[in-house]
DNA sequence: TTCTCTACTGTGAACGCTCACAGAAGCATG
DNA sequence: CATGCTTCTGTGAGCGTTCACAGTAGAGAA
């Protein structure tokens, strides 16, 4: 039934093959691949054994020729390279998104927008309706390309709230001010009182949100604001390590920080090991992401995890929903906290 | 000229549009979209000039439809995914292979065969015709996917060398054996007496490989083989610590240990420094990867680098031959010795 | 002139599917 | 008996491209 000559590959099955196996039309055959709505169920019956002894597979280019649709997703990075690709969490990102399409059957071509052909080629290809929609990561204010697709309503949703862009793109973010709270809250009831924190550029709206969160409860805590509490990293090893040093110096009674990146609280723990500070009994850290980086931290570290794998499920129901004809959605998503030693 | 207006999108323009336009027919200007053989340099300009005046964009579906091309490879990933997909060279690769071919203006589709559901899945969707050939991720042998593949006569290409397939499926790999030989010379040039090992999985042949050309060296070296020297691991942190602490039992006097993996040298340092080992003092240790693994190593970690950025471009050129109709073939990379603390 | 060869061009006919439409059959209602 | 409604089915057209084929024009050779 399935041998396959070595040689060539044999010509598939084609619906007019399922209907004559079937006894049908080729319409009647089209119905019952497209939900099966008036057709009798004897009719679909046969056609279902029809499909199943010809081991016939839908032709998706001569089915998209037609409908105008190509029932497939991109997954679009424009972020520098350096910063997103290789953090693990977008493995967790794009393995989420694959397989939540694949359970609608729609596959997912990977698009790396890197330098500024790439771009032009993919905005191309993606506003020539080779994908019927993007699932994107950017998180750099006013990315060109996204306005761009926008703009050729292109169905569009973002990982992560997107700067400058207007109000009518969907995006699916972790709650990034409410995760700074919990995390700050957490340090408090530990005793602290000098709480500092490193933030993340403040050109995104994780950094802006969850600089926010951290201001929010010091309010309420009835702490004045103070300045040399706070200084600005970019998410690397090294500026958490050059923030530490920072802190230290300018605010030596410091006894906890806050910091907004797994991996900056990597280099926060360096720093202050070798300013002699124990973790956590002199100085408590806490972290942002629960990334393998938390984990690896010695001690393990307190972190804010932000769920990607729903973030992922997100992204894809929002992204059919809105090829679907609805309207752009923003969708926040519980951030939890995740008590380890470092605090 | 492109105002796209905000309701729905414009019916995109069709070879017809570019024909009429450029005042030529259809199959010129197919013609001129496929490489320009048989054009009038006349006619050229013209159907270039009305391609960039129309906006024109090829309709992938429709040329699809009658060449039986997909003009589109799939990145299938069977691994258990806990163990590849996490892996920053999976990134590397992914990365370069989706590089490579944006080159020749051919997508990628990522496809992921967790569960047996999936395998079905996808193994139909490629079979189907749907893709023109696969870039494989899979070391564990006898894949079944891997097998029905090649079978079904597609296109295939793998990362590593598959155990137990017929030699007529074309990989891509790095010199296991040679990288490995290189790492015990280097060691013996240390002067080092007892170099022991932690091998990787032996039913992968990256496993293999690696203890292959250790024994070469030492025997070319004139030392007997001692098995004490040698356990065996499966590339995860744990293994390397505990296959560590079973070497500094069996032969306390080791001096040098070769490990087939850069996360297994992690947990080997962290077993050295707690058994009051200094490294690279009393025992030199090297890894195998070049993963970001090594450089986070206390101290710097010495390891052979795989070119995973080489595999992948060797990876998609191999495969785009095969889909043109050339023999399945088999390419070996060198690696390279990169010295760092630990030796 | 006539023939052949090369370089180029236009024209149907497909590719496999969905969609709109027309029509048939069954059943209830007037 | 006609009429209308619902449920189901078959048919032709067409999506945008490539491909095979036929045909034209011009150059060179017989």
């Amino acid at each position: 039934m399935t041998m396959n000559a070595a040689g060539g590959r044999r010509r598939p099955p084609t619906i007019h093959d399922v209907a004559r196996e079937a006894g049908v039309s080729r319409g009647t055959v089209s119905r019952v691949l497209n939900g099966g709505h008036y057709v009798s169920p004897a009719a679909q019956e046969a056609v279902n054994a029809a499909i199943r002894r010809t081991g016939y597979v839908v032709n998706r280019h001569a089915r998209s020729l037609i409908t105008g649709r190509s029932d497939s997703v991109g997954f679009l990075l424009t972020e520098p390279q350096e910063r997103f690709f290789e953090d693990p969490n977008f493995n967790v990102l794009l393995r989420g998104c694959t397989q939540a399409l694949a359970a609608h059957d729609i596959p997912l071509l990977l698009m790396l927008a890197g330098t500024e052909d790439e771009r032009r080629r993919i905005t191309r290809y993606i506003t020539a309706g080779h994908v019927d929609g993007v699932l994107l990561v950017s998180s750099h204010s006013g990315d060109p390309v996204a306005e761009q697709l926008r703009g050729a309503g292109v169905p569009l949703v973002a990982c992560g709230k997107p700067i400058g862009l207007g109000s009518k793109v969907s995006y699916v973010a972790a709650d990034d001010r409410d995760g700074a709270r919990d995390m700050v809250r957490h340090l408090l009831s530990l005793g602290r009182q000098r709480v500092g924190m490193v933030t993340g550029p403040l050109d995104t709206p994780g950094g802006v949100e969850r600089l926010a969160g951290y201001k929010e409860v010091l309010a309420d805590a009835g702490a004045a604001f103070d300045e040399r509490l706070v200084v600005s990293g970019d998410y690397s090893r090294a500026s958490g390590e050059a923030g530490a040093e920072m802190l230290l110096a300018r605010a030596p009674d410091i006894d906890a920080v806050f910091v907004a990146s797994d991996l900056m609280a990597q280099g926060v723990l360096a720093a202050l090991q070798r300013a002699g500070r124990r973790v956590p009994q002199d100085v408590a850290v806490g972290g942002f992401d629960d990334s393998p980086a938390a984990l690896a931290a010695s001690p393990g570290l307190t972190t804010i995890r932000q769920p990607w794998d729903r973030i992922s499920t997100e992204m894809v129901r929002v992204l059919l929903a809105q090829i679907g004809g609805e309207d752009p959605a923003a969708v926040i998503l519980p951030t939890e906290l995740v008590k380890r030693e470092s605090t």
